[in-house]
DNA sequence: GAACTAGTTCGATTACAGTCGAACATACAC
DNA sequence: GTGTATGTTCGACTGTAATCGAACTAGTTC
């Protein structure tokens, strides 16, 4: 859960690693797939660094299919995500990630996907 | 096929992908294994830059499953291979992977495998 | 040429991961 | 309470990857 203590308007919260707990070949096993890599790629050049809903960013998939990514991404410890109302609202973990692996989302952010 | 051009003592390279055709995902996704992870790290932190063989690093499996995971790091452009007579010289591609990754093997130093 | 060694290939098995449709759960608007 | 929207779960299917034994290849030594 994140630091600071639960308020009413940061409940919601779904499950995640601590940022001790984060481990690298989950998160290189995590952002290896090129869907998943694509969209925190997203989050980090466009979202500004606010919370943006799952919708935010148009993933070509089913449903169930885009549920099973962000479970991917947040069991990681990649992605924060909390429900607000019906949408869940996600951020890069950056500070975590920073601290954990510095340098890791650069190399995202740099990343460019293969042409078609 | 390394930079400078092959002579005598040079010939017997496997082949490998230029610095630039060498992909992130493809990279993340050879990384993502703990035992190739462990290979890689092993050789940056106590091969001291020098070529070793195969078997200089003891891995827990069989032949068969050697020469996949050690294809998988020539193929994905983290390992550089050559035969000398029969056995398998090995050297992790630093130049290359700080060009196109930088702070990615510092990362891989500093990982630790996960306690059994 | 035989024996030994490092490593490969093949094919099969197992495990894991990505895929998705259908049914479902929940929050919200009216 | 109904309708709509976001997202989940389940189970099945498909694809990918790790596994390994057996047979094999090629280099080296004697």
């Amino acid at each position: 859960m994140p630091a600071q203590a639960a308020t009413e308007s940061e409940t919601g919260y779904l499950p995640e690693p601590a940022r001790a707990e984060i481990r690298l070949e989950k998160v290189l096993s995590a952002l290896s797939d090129p869907l998943r890599l694509n969209i925190v790629r997203a989050y980090l050049l466009d979202a500004g660094g606010v919370e943006r809903s799952c919708s935010w960013f148009a993933i070509d998939r089913p449903k169930s299919t885009r549920t099973h990514h962000w479970k991917v991404l947040r069991e990681s410890g990649i992605m924060r995500q909390r429900m607000v109302g019906l949408e869940k609202r996600n951020t890069v973990r950056e500070e975590d990630l920073d601290a954990r692996f510095p340098g890791l989302l650069d190399l995202v952010r740099a990343w460019e996907p293969e042409a078609e």
